[in-house]
RNA sequence: GGAGGAGUGGCCGAGUGGUCUAUGGCACUUGUCUUGAAAACAAGCGUGGGGCAACCUACCGUGAGUUCGAAUCUCACCUCCUCCGCCA
C-alpha cells in the first residue's frame, strides 16, 4: 500500500510506475474519491464536535430544558446519519481501490512486458561439456531411486512426487549446508507456519490478487506458498525500536501452491510441484532506499554465494516493469543452468518493497527523533527444494549414470558419489 | 468437541451510560541536585485524520446495533487463557 498523501502529491510517478508494471489501475478515480473522503470526514467532524459539545449540557439539564435539548440533537443526529452512509460507501471503494495501487518500480528496472524481457546482469561459473548425452533430472533420479514420480502422482495427483534414498540424504544435506551458510551471516532461523491467516496474505500484498493461486482449509485459512508470508506476520501491528533494526531472519517452511495458471508448464519433474520445502531470507529495516538497496544487493549475494558453494554455473537477471508484483520495488532473479533443458531456471527471487508491506501490515519502529516510521521490507529465496535437486543433478551427472556429490555437501551427505550401487 | 474467563495507549493496569479527547504505575525525554552516575524531585510523553495555528475529531480486539451521548449496554465474529474430553 502506498501512502495516500504520497499518491496525491505524486500521480504522475505512481501512473507511470503502474503503466511499466503492466498493471491497471485507475488513478484519478481515487483522487477523486479522496477529495469526497476529506470533505464527507470535515462534515462528520463538525456535526460531532456539536454533538460533544451538545452532550455536557444535556447532562446537567432537567426537566423540560433537558427534553428541549434532547430534541434539538435527535435533529441533528438524523442529518448525520445520510453523511455517514455516503462516507462509508466512499470508504469501501477508497479502500478497495487502495489496495490495487502498485508499488513504484525503481528507475534502474528495465520496460519489458514478461519475463522474457529481463536484463542478464551476472553470468558465472563454467556449464559442463559431457562426452555423452546427459539425462535429465527425472531419468536421473528415478533411476537411482532417489525419486518415484509415479507414485508420487498415484498418491498425491498431478505434480506429485516421493524423494527417496539419496534424494532425502542430498536434500537434508543441502538444507544442512544452508542452515550453515545464512547464520554465520547473523540471519536468524526460523520456522514458520504454513497454514496462515487471511489478513497476512493481504499484509504480504499476495491477497486480494492471488486467490486462486493459494490453497484454501474448510477453516478459511491459506497454505502459503513461502514462509515470507509467516515471517512478515511475525512482527505484524507491532512498533519496533530503532534497536531492533535490521530483522533477519532464514525462515523454513513447507510451500503449497496450486500453480493456477500454469496447467501445461514444466509438468515433468522437480521443477515446479504443488508441495516443496524453502529456505527464506526475510529482513525489516529502517526506512531508507540506500539500507533497502544495500540489503538487496546482500540478499541476493548471499544466494549466490551458496550457488557458488555448490559450483553450479548460474546467471543473475534483473526482472522486467511487466515482471513485477504489485508491491515489488526491484527484483533480481538467479537462475541455474540445467543440461537435461540447455537452458537456465530460476532458483531464486530476491525483491525490496519500501514500505509497501510494512505499511498493510503495521509494522512500525521509532526513529532516532522518535518520530514514527513504517518500517522497509525485503525477501529473498535463500534456497528452495527439491528444485535446487534438478541442478545439482543434472550438472554432476557422470557417464554411468551416478552423481557426483558437490565438494561442499559431501560432509552432509557422508559419501562423495550418489548411486554407487547402479 | 464441551464448559468457563479475558482482550484498554511501548508494557502493566483502573475504569460497567454523561467533563473518559481514558486514573495510576513502569519505561522513555528534558531539567534541578551531583565530580560523574544512581536515587529523589519537577515537567513532558499514545496513534491516526483535518487545520498555518489555536484547536477540532476518531481510535479501548473486529464489525454491526441501542442511545441525544458507549471503553462501559446488546448481537455476531476474531484472538488468547483455564478446566474437561480426544490425540502425534
Amino acid at each position: 500500500m502506498l501512502d495516500i498523501h504520497f499518491i496525491r502529491e505524486n500521480a504522475d510517478l505512481v501512473k507511470a510506475g503502474a503503466e511499466k508494471k503492466r498493471i491497471p489501475v485507475d488513478i484519478d478515480r481515487l483522487l477523486s474519491l479522496d477529495d469526497s473522503r476529506k470533505t464527507l470526514r470535515g462534515e462528520l467532524d463538525d456535526r460531532r464536535a456539536e454533538q460533544n459539545r451538545a452532550s455536557g449540557n444535556i447532562a446537567n439539564a432537567h426537566g423540560e430544558e433537558k427534553e428541549k435539548l434532547l430534541e434539538a440533537m435527535r435533529h441533528v443526529k438524523q442529518g448525520m446519519a445520510d453523511t455517514e452512509e455516503k462516507y462509508k460507501e466512499v470508504m469501501k471503494e477508497w479502500q478497495e481501490l487502495m489496495l490495487t495501487v502498485p508499488n513504484i518500480p525503481d528507475m534502474s528496472v528495465p520496460e519489458g512486458e514478461s519475463d522474457a524481457d529481463n536484463t542478464e546482469v551476472k553470468v558465472w561459473g563454467e556449464k559442463p561439456t559431457f562426452d555423452f548425452t546427459p539425462m535429465n533430472h527425472v531419468d536421473l533420479m528415478t533411476k537411482l531411486g532417489m525419486a518415484d514420480f509415479e507414485r508420487g502422482a498415484k498418491v498425491a495427483g498431478f505434480r506429485g512426487y516421493f524423494l527417496k534414498g539419496d534424494g532425502v540424504l542430498l536434500t537434508n544435506a543441502v538444507w544442512q549446508l544452508a542452515l550453515k551458510h545464512w547464520t554465520n551471516k547473523g540471519m536468524v532461523p526460523l520456522m514458520a507456519p504454513s497454514l496462515v491467516r487471511r489478513e497476512t496474505f493481504m499484509g504480504t500484498g499476495y491477497l486480494p490478487q492471488g486467490e486462486e493461486d493459494l490453497y484454501k482449509t474448510q477453516d478459511g485459512e491459506y497454505l502459503a506458498g513461502t514462509a515470507e508470508v509467516a515471517a512478515m506476520g511475525y512482527h505484524m501491528d507491532e512498533t519496533l525500536e530503532m534497536g531492533d533494526l535490521p530483522v533477519k531472519f532464514l525462515a523454513f517452511s513447507p510451500c503449497f501452491r496450486r500453480e493456477a495458471g500454469a496447467h501445461g508448464k514444466d509438468v515433468r519433474g522437480l521443477i515446479r510441484v504443488h508441495e516443496f520445502f524453502k529456505w527464506e531470507q526475510v529482513v525489516l529495516c529502517e526506512a531508507s532506499h540506500t539500507t533497502s538497496v544495500a540489503l538487496h544487493e546482500e540478499l541476493n549475494r548471499n544466494t549466490e554465494e551458496f550457488i557458488e558453494l555448490l559450483n553450479i554455473p548460474y546467471h543473475t537477471v534483473v526482472n522486467c516493469g511487466g515482471d513485477l508484483g504489485l508491491g515489488q520495488v526491484k527484483k533480481y532473479d538467479i537462475e541455474l543452468w540445467v543440461p537435461g533443458e540447455n537452458t537456465y531456471r530460476e532458483i531464486s527471487s530476491a525483491s525490496y518493497f519500501h514500505d509497501f508491506q510494512t505499511r498493510r501490515l503495521n509494522i512500525r519502529y521509532r526513529d532516532a527523533e522518535g518520530k514514527m516510521q513504517f518500517a522497509h521490507s525485503l525477501n529473498s529465496t535463500a534456497i528452495p527444494t527439491p528444485r535446487i535437486l534438478v541442478s545439482i543433478i543434472e550438472n554432476y551427472q557422470q557417464q554411468d549414470g551416478t552423481i557426483r556429490v558437490p565438494a561442499a555437501l559431501v560432509p552432509y551427505v557422508g559419501k562423495e558419489i550418489l548411486g554407487h550401487s547402479v
